[in-house]
DNA sequence: CGCATTGTTCGATGCCGATCGAACGCTATA
DNA sequence: TATAGCGTTCGATCGGCATCGAACAATGCG
C-alpha cells in the first residue's frame, strides 16, 4: 500500500524527537512499546478512540521515534532504536529510564 | 523580591522538559547556555523581541531546565545541570550533544 | 459476496503556545 | 528626583495540536 511516511535516520530532527515525546500519551505508548518491543497499534492500553491513537501513532512515525510494519490488517509498531541512538546517542535510553520512574 | 516559579528538583516532570527542549528557539538558548555557563537573559544572540524571549526564559525556568539569579537590574540564567542530571540521567547531555551536532 | 475487524482520514471543536507591541515595575545612576 | 536600562506582564493575533465522531479503505473470514 502506499508507504507510510517515516524520515531516514540521517534526517531525524532532535526538536522533532522532543517534540512527539512531549506528550504524555505518546511518552506512554514509548514506554510500552519498549516493554513490549512490538505492538500492534490496537493493543496498547490507553484510554483514547482509535482515530486519536492513530494520530499520535503517526507523529511518532514521522518524527523518526517509531518503525511500522504491516501485517495483514494490523499495523505493527516498534522503536527505532538503533536509529535513534546513532542520530542522538544516550536520549531514548534516558527517556525511557525517566518515563519509568515518573 | 517575587520569588520565581522553579520547581524542586523532584517535582520536575519528564515530559514538561520535553516540551521545554523541544522549541527550537528554547534550543539554542540551552546549547548557549551551555557554552556560555551563566547568561543575562537580554544578551542571548537571538533574533526576537524581548517579550517573546521573556517567555521562553519562563518556560525554561518553570519545566526546571534552568536557574535565574537576580543582581540588580538583570536577570543571570543558567542550567540546572545537576538537577537534572540527578533527576533524568544522561538527558540532557544527549540533547546538548545532538543539538551541537544537528 | 457480505460482513467484521483494523486503522486512516476528514471535519469540527477547543485549547495551548509562539509572537509581537505597548505599558508597567524595578534598579541604578546622573 | 528624574531618567535610562533591563525585564515582565498584558492583550491580541495566529497557527498548530489533541480530541472526538463519522465516514472511508483494506484485509480476512464466513
Amino acid at each position: 500500500m502506499t508507504e507510510l511516511a517515516q524520515p531516514d535516520t540521517k534526517e531525524i530532527v532532535l526538536a522533532d524527537v522532543l517534540a512527539a515525546l512531549s506528550d504524555p500519551v505518546r511518552l506512554a505508548i514509548v514506554a510500552e512499546l519498549h516493554e513490549r518491543r512490538e505492538v500492534s497499534c490496537g493493543s496498547i492500553h490507553l484510554d483514547i478512540v482509535k482515530s486519536t491513537r492513530s494520530h499520535h501513532f503517526k507523529v511518532l512515525r514521522e518524527a523518526g521515534v517509531t518503525w511500522t510494519r504491516i501485517d495483514g490488517v494490523e499495523r505493527y509498531v516498534k522503536l527505532r532504536y538503533d536509529c535513534l541512538e546513532q542520530r542522538f546517542p544516550g536520549l531514548l535510553t534516558s527517556v525511557l529510564v525517566g518515563a519509568a520512574s515518573a
